[in-house]
DNA sequence: AAGGGTACCGACTAAGTGGTCGGAATGCAA
DNA sequence: TTGCATTCCGACCACTTAGTCGGTACCCTT
């Protein structure tokens, strides 16, 4: 058989796509090579032909679920045209019905617990790559407010990181213990406190 | 011998305690036996005669370990006598030279990501018990400040709740990503969030 | 049709792991 | 002294798992 340039590209993504559904169930630490090799069809030798070793097809998972989610992330801002409500356009964001939604959180979870234990610092950078693009968006976001005359000039670029680490905290509680925490105090949460954390720079206050 | 009640005692806390710091180091997933008995100075054989199973070991000692951290939080906080100033007596928790700190997040971080993937429930609980921890310091604080007529009357549960989802969503980014995520953006972060989410129910605003 | 590289298979291996179990040491009670 | 329960030991077993490797089928080139 000759090389088949589209064939490469084609079972990579398959074998990724089970890699990342197996880590979000099951859990990166109790994903086996095995079940992999079910869930995409191919043989342990076949899969080893793709990809060198666990490692590397694990991270190249993570890696491309990462950059998926943040695709749709950025598509959905871009369909708001107010800054503001830019910046308060992830409510989608805490719905369980959601499948990145409930196949997302595990994987972070999963990407920080081994981020802060591993030898090296691939993890700690899919992280930050993850975090920088969240930035990247809300940043703009608040840029753009500040142009606009909505905002007063601020600090976006630490603003930008609070709000994406407030966001982060709420859904933490959200998923994990979604009996105590539902999904109207995550979004009432979430609102109550970018307002408040804007609201010292708001050119024009709403309400008090 | 006979059965020395302190001994068992003892024992445990010998055993947990090495077992806290493995995970902490390595991570739930990289920790063997033979590693916690290596470090707490007894045999496998030993081990077995205080702890069933792994899993039993691995979940007293989560507990242990959670209930160790609250009570320092709550000693912290009981050293403030103004309610505000309770709210926000927790940047001691983003200093990268306390032990605890360094200790605690990776074993939170580990507890996370098992609990969304087990069977079982029990890391579920051991989250859930350690949130309703800080909800309840938190929560306390809130109503001391509206019965003192600091803060108007809130919804005090929905918004410790915020409160802590806040000050989690910010320790996360600061703990794994310290590197464009520093101390003092941190803690300006925490204080801003905080005052900001409060300022609508504050009896006399300080500033504006 | 012969040669050669690609794609893939699956039995096998080597390393590691949690838990077991027979036994040893100890000290109290009868 | 004898018996017995407790505490602890560490070799061993049963099992899982990532990675290897010899082999097969395939298709293009010459």
């Amino acid at each position: 058989m000759p090389p088949i340039p589209e064939l490469e590209a084609l079972r990579k993504t398959q074998i990724m796509e089970a890699t990342i559904l197996a880590i979000s169930i099951h859990g990166y630490a109790n994903v086996t090579m095995d079940e992999i090799c079910k869930a995409s069809g191919l043989s342990k030798g076949g899969l080893a032909h793709y990809f060198k070793s666990k490692t590397e097809l694990f991270i190249a998972s993570f890696e491309e679920f990462f950059k998926r989610i943040f695709e749709r992330s950025r598509e959905t801002m871009a369909r708001f045209t107010d800054p503001i409500e830019k910046l308060l356009s992830f409510d989608w964001l805490y719905d369980k019905s959601d499948p990145d939604g409930t196949t997302g959180y595990p994987i972070l979870f999963d990407c920080m617990s081994i981020a802060v234990h591993e030898s090296g610092a691939e993890y700690k950078r899919l992280y930050h790559n993850w975090v920088e693009n969240w930035i990247e968006l809300l940043q703009s976001a608040l840029e753009e407010a500040i142009a606009k005359n909505i905002l007063t000039p601020l600090d976006s670029e630490a603003t930008a990181r609070t709000i994406s680490a407030i966001y982060n905290g709420i859904a933490t509680r959200w998923f994990i213990d979604n009996e105590a925490h539902s999904s109207q105090w995550a979004i009432d949460s979430f609102q109550k406190a970018i307002k408040g954390l804007l609201h010292p720079y708001l050119v024009r206050p709403t309400n008090e």
